[in-house]
DNA sequence: AATGGTATATGTGTTTCACATATATGTCAA
DNA sequence: TTGACATATATGTGAAACACATATACCATT
């Protein structure tokens, strides 16, 4: 049984490569969220199923099985999505998820944040670029 | 003397405004560093100026004074900036913040990381956008 | 001397998330 | 038929990022 010890503290979004050395990487916080709701929008599935279509959403982001299930019932709490147990499918049991009218809702309001924000970014790489022109 | 009892729990993405309608606000994880940093690329200031400068690049955001010297000191510690007391100008003394080759290289790395997250965002949009012109 | 703006901090609880672990079932091969 | 492995759905837990509150001190103006 090996001890967890002290892992080394790490940053989420940047990790120490060598002195002035850094793999940094921009996430946008809570993306999974609209991830998921788009998905669903285009078709109900289960959750294991859902972690294969985020991996083409979030290029680069290892998907957390845990996490996911978590935020999936979360959401269920609060009617962004609702659930059926299907034992009818082949394999074993699971659980279909499926959007509702306030996740669709929801969904387009992600829709305009994940806009602005993208002006955000950009209005910071024009002005990032300026400079470096000069 | 207000108790602080239970303050609600608020998502810093998502807020509630009735059933089913959201406020939802799309952050980049950390993106005060970044913009920190071109800031200072720029022209080297003092804390409380920064968070003016931040203003334009963070529009709709609050600036937190506290978590921005606290970034100020860690940035310091690690090398990516450097400060000195001035207590040569007018008005009280300051710090001053400048940028080191150190920051410059973590600027630009984070810069390659921002047009990254926009191509992810903007795949989103796309699919976004492809389901409901249909 | 009191008020208010400038300037630099620390304290602290919550949310988000990474990583570990638990549990049960279906499939396939030795 | 047992063992290994993939499928499928969860819970436990600690750390990082952050929002909000508070502290301190100086300067200018009334």
């Amino acid at each position: 049984m090996p001890h967890p010890h002290h892992r080394g503290h790490r940053s989420r979004s940047r990790r120490r490569l060598g002195p002035g050395r850094w793999q940094v990487h921009a996430r946008v916080e809570r993306f999974v969220e609209p991830a998921l709701l788009l998905i669903l929008r285009d078709g109900s599935t289960h959750g294991y199923d859902l972690a294969d279509s985020l991996a083409g959403l979030l290029p680069g982001e290892r998907i957390d099985m845990g996490n996911l299930y978590r935020m999936l019932r979360a959401l269920e709490a609060e009617g962004i999505v609702e659930s059926e147990w299907r034992d009818d499918l082949p394999g074993r049991n699971r659980r279909t998820y499926r959007l509702t009218e306030q996740g669709r809702t929801l969904l387009d309001a992600w829709a305009d944040a994940l806009g602005e924000a993208n002006e955000t970014i950009a209005a910071f790489l024009g002005r990032y670029r300026d400079g470096r022109e000069t």
